[in-house]
This record gives structure tokens, sequence and C-alpha cells, in this order.
DNA sequence: TCTGGGGTCCTAGGACCC
DNA sequence: TCTGGGGTCCTAGGACCC
């Protein structure tokens, strides 16, 4: 038996507890280049605002509704995540974080977990000020399907029954009113059951998470993959998807921005890639991994539509694995010279670490090259530098050094503070 | 003028081998 | 005129998630 913690409209969340002002009103928070809506309060919701619709789309259709804007402060809401997720952890003996507002509790045998939970709820809105939903099933899947049921009949009344809002257990229900639930729930709003698939279900004559629970799994298999069966079985009560207590190591590690501006040069593109390379290495470093080929990618924007479009990737083999800033961006960069195309508008680059491996293993190698001996220790005080005196505060040469020039950073104009995490942003109480 | 970033898993199909 | 069968490995791309 699981629940499922979630925190209700997040980042929005985050910034109201700092500027109640903004209770009730239709809030959004903005993706990096204060490009598209990626969090939206319930009064944004009803406004008819879509999750990720452009901003500048946002300013046209609603000129008058006092739609408040906000720029990502994803150092508040990783903050704020964390102190949500110390409390959740209260509600069973075993976690998943499953993402920044999300955690999966495993609850079995925990008796009276539905009021266990509800007290929980009310604790993480006191303590954090976030207000979150909690659902509980008997698999993953359920208690993700819980957890809409909890939150929808919380916004709107007569979605489903009224006891539900706020938690909603589902794992102690008779068959016909687990069922009716299942069917009052849109297929499109099962974990796991996309926008692609749900038209193919659809075009099936499927409708409800029920007519889904009901389908052969075998079908499931068949006709789309293992990813739908599984879903199938989870909607029925079989765990099929693991329950992950310590993360596991990453395979992959991305670093990619979309450009303030378009950019046409090649020396500002080495430039943003040097800083995408060191960012991943630096992650890689902190999983105490090791990379064996890096990834660059740039590309033209596709909304862009006068523009030549141009996309191009190019995957570059280290010699051996590792965990260098200096070889990670060295191979980023000869990657970025292969495939960049002068005279078009680049709108965004990125650098990929792929297969990456546990740095305890050790591949043993006879004539090691001098300009690749082992420089661990220089990593790790660049790391502890640039923890200590602030990010990029020791880069590599070729992040350039031209500060105002970079041409390539992203915009962020309506960015709220650091409030918990820099002294100089604390909140002042006046008396 | 202005459209995010970071992941995972699965499948199809090509290259290659015997 | 007629041109095998079976297997592995790798990669690209699709689909999904938040």
């Amino acid at each position: 038996m699981y629940a499922l913690v979630d925190g209700n409209n997040f980042y929005v969340s985050c910034e109201r507890v700092f500027r109640p002002s903004l209770n009730g009103r239709p809030v959004i928070v903005l993706s990096n280049n204060d490009g598209c809506a990626i969090s939206r309060s319930n009064e944004a919701k009803a406004l008819g605002i879509k999750m990720g619709a452009p901003w500048f789309q946002i300013q046209r259709e609603f000129p008058d509704a006092g739609v408040v804007a906000l720029s990502a402060n994803f150092g508040l809401y990783g903050d704020m995540s964390n102190r949500m997720m110390s409390v959740a952890a209260g509600l069973g003996p075993f976690q998943e974080i499953y993402s920044i507002d999300e955690s999966f509790i495993d609850v079995t045998g925990i008796p009276h977990a539905t009021e266990l939970a509800q007290r929980v709820r009310d604790r993480i809105l006191r303590w954090t000020g976030i207000p979150c939903g909690i659902g509980i099933g008997q698999t993953k899947t359920l208690a993700k399907l819980a957890n809409h049921v909890a939150k929808t009949a919380e916004r709107k009344p007569g979605s489903y029954p009224s006891r539900f809002a706020k938690v909603a257990n589902l794992g102690d229900l008779p068959v016909d009113e687990f069922e009716a639930v299942l069917a009052a729930t849109d297929l499109g709003d099962i974990w796991g059951i996309g926008r692609r698939i749900g038209e193919q279900l659809r075009a099936d004559g499927l409708k409800t998470a029920l007519d889904v629970a009901q389908m052969e799994p075998a079908t499931a298999r068949r006709r789309w993959s293992v990813t739908v069966e599984k879903t199938v079985r989870e909607l029925r009560g079989f765990p099929c998807i693991e329950f992950e207590d310590l993360p596991p190591a990453k395979k992959e590690i991305a670093s990619t921005r979309s450009f303030g501006r378009p950019v046409t040069e090649l020396s500002d593109l080495i430039e943003a890639v040097t800083e995408f390379a060191s960012r991943a290495a630096e992650k890689l470093r902190k999983q105490n991994g090791k990379v064996p080929q890096v990834l660059t990618f740039v590309h033209t924007s596709p909304f862009r539509t006068q523009d030549k479009q141009y996309s191009c990737s190019i995957t570059v083999p280290l010699r051996r694995p590792t965990a260098d800033t200096g070889l990670i961006v060295q191979a980023a960069v000869l990657g970025m010279r292969q495939i960049f195309k002068p005279g078009l508008n680049m709108a965004k680059a990125g650098v990929h670490l792929l297969d990456i491996q546990d740095g305890g293993i050790e591949q043993q190698e006879l004539d090691l090259d001098e300009s690749e001996i082992d420089r661990g220790g220089l990593m790790t005080s660049m790391d502890s530098l640039n923890r200590k005196y602030g990010k990029g505060t020791i880069t590599m040469a070729s992040a350039g050094n031209s500060g105002l020039q970079r041409t390539w950073v992203m915009r962020q104009e309506l960015r709220t503070p650091d409030y918990t995490t820099c002294w100089d942003s604390l909140a002042v109480a006046r008396a």
C-alpha cells in the first residue's frame, strides 16, 4: 500500500508562502527565459491558462485578468521541497522522492492510514506553508490516481465524493465504490497514459480509467508495449512498478539551455557548451560517476519558421571514462566545433553525459598519456571552492571571462528573492 | 520580439556475425 | 529464374513523466 504526497501547484505555492498578497490571484511561474507557464494557481487554471502556454500569448489573451507572472526560482523551490519532504516522511517508514514536489511513502500495515495522512497534510501546511494532496492505493499507479482524486475533489466540488477532498484512500474501498471512482476518472489522467496513447485508446472506444483497468493485459502489450501492460496491471491492484527507496545513480546527466536571444557565433556556443559541460561534470562527481562519452547538440528555433532550420548532435568518445571537467569540456567543445554551421540563428544547445559508470570501477591502461593523469584532487578543490564562494568562482578558460558580453544567457526579469537560501534576501519583519 | 529542462524506458531497424 | 536463418549489439527516435 502506497501513499503519494504531492504539493498543490507547487512553484506557485512556494512563492505565495513569502508573498501572501498573491493569494486569491491568478499567479503563474514561468520557465527559463520567462518562456512559458510551468506552474499555475487554481485561479490561473480557472481562467483557462494552459500548462506550457507561452507567456507572450497569455499576456495577449488575458490582458485585463491581473495575471501575476514570476520567473522560476529553482533555488527556493528546492529548499522548500526539502522541508516538505522531511515532514511528509512522517507518514511511513520508507519514502521515495519521486520529483521536486512528490514523494511516495510505503504505508503497508500502518493502522488508520487515512487519519494519519490527514494529520501529516495539516502538518505540512502548518510547518512549511505548502498545501498538498495525499492519495493512497494498492500500487503506485493507484496512489497517483488517488492523489488526482484528492486534488480534484477539493478544487472541483461534485467531481468526486467530497470526503475524498485533500486526502483520498482508495485502498480500503468496497469494489463498487472503487470502480465508481475509476469510472469517474478520464483515462488521460492515468499515470503513464500520455497524449499519444490516450488518443489511440479513445479511438478504440475506451474513455475512463475503469475501461483501461478492464482491458486485457496481453492486449495492452501486443497493441502498445510492456509499459502500458504494467499500467493496466497496476490499475487492477498488482504492483509492477518498483518502490525505489534509495534513488538509483543516474545513467545520463544533461545540461541544456535555450538562449536568451539567437546566437550565431561559434565562440559564443563554445562558451555556452563549456558551462554546460562543467555543470554536468559537477553533477557527475556528486554521484561519484565516470562518463565514457559526451553528446553535444545545437539547434535553431522550430518556432522561427522564417529561419533556416538546423539540428545536429554528435557523440564524442573519451579515451577512458572520466569525471574530469577539463576532459569533458574538451570533448564537448570538439563536438560543437564539428557540428557548428555558420550563418544560422541557434536557439538552444546542450551537453549530455551518456552511459555513466560507477566511479569505483577503474579500467586499467598502460602508457597513460601525460595530459590525462588523475586530476581528482584538482576537481575536488574546484568543487569545494565553487561551493564555498559561489557558482563560477573557478571555471575552465573556454567558459570566457567576458561577463557582460555573454550574449547567450537566459532572461529572468520577474524573479523573486532567494528567501530561504541567501542571507541578503531574508524577509524583514517590521514592527 | 517573445515557446523550459532533465530524466527513463521501450522499440524498430540497421550493421554485423556465423 | 532461382539468392537463408538466426542471433546480438547499437543507435535513433518515440513516448512518457514532472
